[in-house]
RNA sequence: GCCGCCUUAGCUCAGUGGUAGAGCAACGCACUCGUAAUGCGUAGGUCCGGGGUUCAAGUCCCCGAGGCGGCUCCA
């Protein structure tokens, strides 16, 4: 009982604030016909008939709060005749979070309970779910999960009523004294984003007890909930995790413990995400790169520095090849530079000021200390390099350039270093050593429209083929705090960006204030099978690095120019585009990806040597082919191979001896039998000439 | 970097402070079989590394490495 809480609500932009949000709900002119206002000035209930918007639009249980004249209100708000009231479903967007952020209070009070020592950070709903930070006396542990669960069903099932209060600051203070992280966001910290309190009032929800009418906790917060804990399903949330978390995001402030949770309209829904969490586990390219034995982290070379296993390295090799293809049709020349350089270069780059936290650390040559410490020469430090964009400058400007040379297109396959913290590594995602597809294109101002609207078809196309055709666009434009370079140029850049976006037809979302110090970005964002968004391709302009480089290129004129510079990389790293497509196929790759086409099974020893005739037909195109000849019996094989998620197997026995044929079995468990061999030959490496899946 | 958890055979995992286990994989032998596991056997271990407590440590404590989940970060 001893917890008075304010709740700031939610982050910006993490709900509500999404684009596109389809609402459910339907609207209701409210017709008045038995309701009076009845509020006096003193705010004194009267006992007049208030019509509330449970009234208007209520009595369906999946109608959590209301719109009144475009707002998210409480259900239990009073109306005015010329209101207008939809009802919000916890179908919606906005009913699913105001669901969630209920679901965080009834934690928050469980908490409360079990933890009395516990202090309230904030708890707003998220994409699935919702979290809440405590600061607590010590960790959460998953036994405290369970109990937790169980405290916070009784809650539900007690039907506490959500009561919204308006309370003044001074009153505020007063009662959430013991709540120092709510009093620091009354106070200015955190800001209007943090506080959401409408920017007008400050209010209270308290929960009542529904039989007694006894206040059993309440939380400072904006609003809207749900009229009662009952409208949580008790079997459709479920607490998933415990981490730790900086108080308002801020590195230098307190760390608090966040129990993360997730919450659906009904038990089938919870069961559907979970089952989503399972698929995406069972896809996760760490594990189906042990299991299909493509990758590892060797703990002896350390960590996030992965070696490519034989099947790895095909898959990884055709990739590259056809990257290669493509860029070689785009116009785009070959480069290759070293992999370690003076710093010198990073300090004319100004990397080395800037991000040199992220850089591993200097070697030191050629120094000369003598044993009392002098030093007699000075020695010079080489740094793994962290991007290749330097050293694709320094080729620019290896001689002179002529307008006739742009856009001059520079492409290399860059292996880059990066230091990343400890604590960020994560499989090829997030890796310390990876090779980046890069390329720098260097044109005039006048060509950079059109430049970059065919590098943004190119790049798509370029996915489109790996087998990625859901996208949208992110547009990063600038932070006049942290950038570089005149308005006039910014403005220019980012409409040629947002003019070539809009060329795609595809969703274009804006990241006000997202871009890098040099320019203007836009990235592509892909959907993969199961619907999750990863961050692709990048492309951004760059005036920073051709004035840094004293690039210069001669004009039509006779004069000199400073090109324009832009930085693109399509599968941004090869590793972290490896991991997103075996994600995204769940290891079962098209075939002209598989790292082994075709698996040839004899039915018994007696058909090796057919097989092995078969094989050699396909090897000589190019095919990826095994013959099984391992001592199991052919159930077992197709096991095994289908295990291994190859596109083909081909099965022989006498039957298919006898004609000159084989049997198929795809991945998918169907066959096809008694097809003559050079059918099956066609059929397969037509499949992998047209990159279909199968 | 910060917080929490984890690390036992190639993989997935059991294992009360008292002599290290299973399944799969590997290897060998037998079996010769028509669309997801034939049988029998063999081998495989610095219990992540180092230090400590203890008569005794895979097990308890400390330090380090690596991993996982978050936070912060991501040129």
């Amino acid at each position: 009982m001893q917890g008075h809480g304010l709740n700031s609500g939610s982050h910006p932009g993490d709900w509500l604030s999404g684009r596109a949000l389809a609402s459910h709900a339907r609207g209701h002119w409210f017709e008045p016909s038995i309701a009076h206002r009845t509020s006096d000035e003193h705010g004194r209930r009267s006992e007049q008939v208030t019509t509330t918007a449970l009234d208007v639009v209520g009595g369906d249980r999946s109608t959590v709060v209301a719109r009144i004249n475009g707002e998210l209100r409480d259900l239990s708000t009073p109306v005015a005749p010329d209101d207008v009231v939809e009802a919000v479903s916890v179908d919606s967007p906005e009913g699913l979070a105001v669901l969630r952020h209920s679901t965080a209070h009834v934690l928050a009070q469980a908490v409360q309970q079990m933890f009395p020592e516990a202090r309230l950070g904030i708890g707003p709903p998220i994409k699935d779910g919702f979290y809440y930070d405590f600061d607590m006396p010590r960790p959460f542990t998953p036994e405290d999960l369970d109990a937790l669960e169980k405290a916070m069903v009784a809650i539900i099932k007690s039907g506490q009523r959500f009561e919204r209060r308006v309370v003044d600051e001074g009153d505020a203070v007063r009662e959430l004294a013991g709540e120092p992280y709510k009093l620091r966001l009354i106070g200015s910290e955190g800001g209007a984003d943090v506080m959401e309190v409408g920017g007008l009032e400050l209010t209270v929800y308290d929960n009542v007890d529904a039989k007694t009418g006894e206040r059993c906790w309440g939380d400072l917060c904006r609003g809207p909930h749900v009229p009662d804990t009952r409208y949580i399903v008790p079997n459709a949330f479920k607490l998933m995790r415990t981490a730790a978390a900086y108080w308002l995001g801020d590195q230098r402030n307190e760390q608090l413990q966040r129990v993360y949770g997730t919450a659906w309209p009904s038990k089938d829904d919870l069961r559907a995400h979970l089952a989503f969490l399972e698929e995406a586990e069972k896809r996760d390219h760490r594990r189906l790169g042990a299991e299909l034995d493509l990758f590892s982290f060797p703990e002896q070379i350390g960590s996030g520095l992965a070696v490519f296993h034989p099947k790895g390295g095909v898959i990884r090799r055709v990739m590259e090849d056809y990257s290669r293809i493509k860029h070689e049709q785009g116009g785009y020349e070959f480069v290759n530079s070293p992999h370690i350089t003076k710093g010198q270069l990073f300090e004319q780059s100004g990397h080395l000021d800037w991000y040199s936290d992220g850089m591993y650390p200097p070697m030191q040559l050629d120094a000369e200390i003598d044993a009392d410490g002098t030093v007699r020469r000075q020695g010079v430090d080489y740094y793994l390099k962290p991007m290749n964009c330097p050293m694709h400058s320094l080729i620019f400007g290896a001689r002179g350039r002529s307008y006739r040379e742009l856009p001059l297109r520079l492409f290399e396959f860059g292996t880059v270093y990066r230091y990343e913290k400890s604590g960020v590594v994560q499989g090829l995602t997030r890796a310390r050593g990876f090779t980046q597809d890069d390329a720098h294109i260097y044109c005039s101002r006048e060509q950079m429209a059109a430049e970059l609207d065919s590098l943004l078809t190119f790049t798509l196309n370029l996915l489109r083929d790996y087998g990625l055709d859901d996208f949208y666009l992110e547009l990063s434009t600038r932070d006049p705090e942290k950038s570089v370079g005149t308005d006039e140029e910014w403005t220019e850049a980012t409409e040629a960006l947002r003019a070539s976006a809009e060329v795609q037809g595809l969703d274009l979302v804006l990241d006000e204030g997202g871009a890098a110090f040099y320019g203007p970005k836009i990235s592509v964002q892909a959907k993969d099978a199961i619907g999750r968004t990863w961050q692709m391709s990048t492309i951004q302009v760059d005036f920073q690095t051709p004035q840094r480089f004293d690039l210069e290129y001669q004009g039509p004129d006779g004069t000199r120019h400073r090109p324009v510079m832009i930085h693109r990389a399509l599968f941004g790293s090869i590793e972290r585009f490896f991991a997103v497509l075996l994600e995204h196929y769940a290891g079962a790759y098209p075939p002209w990806l598989a790292p082994v086409q075709v698996v040839a099974i004899p039915v018994t020893d007696a058909h090796n040597e057919y097989l092995d005739g078969v094989a050699g037909r396909l090897r000589e195109h190019g095919v990826r082919v095994e013959v099984d000849t391992a001592d199991d019996r052919m159930q077992k094989k197709i096991r095994t191979a289908q295990k291994s998620k190859v596109p083909y197997m081909l099965i022989a026995g006498d039957d298919d001896v006898a004609a000159g044929a084989v049997s198929f079995r795809y991945r998918d468990g169907t066959q096809k039998n008694g097809v003559l061999v050079e059918e099956a030959v066609t059929e397969i490496v037509d499949a992998i000439a047209k990159r279909t899946q199968v």
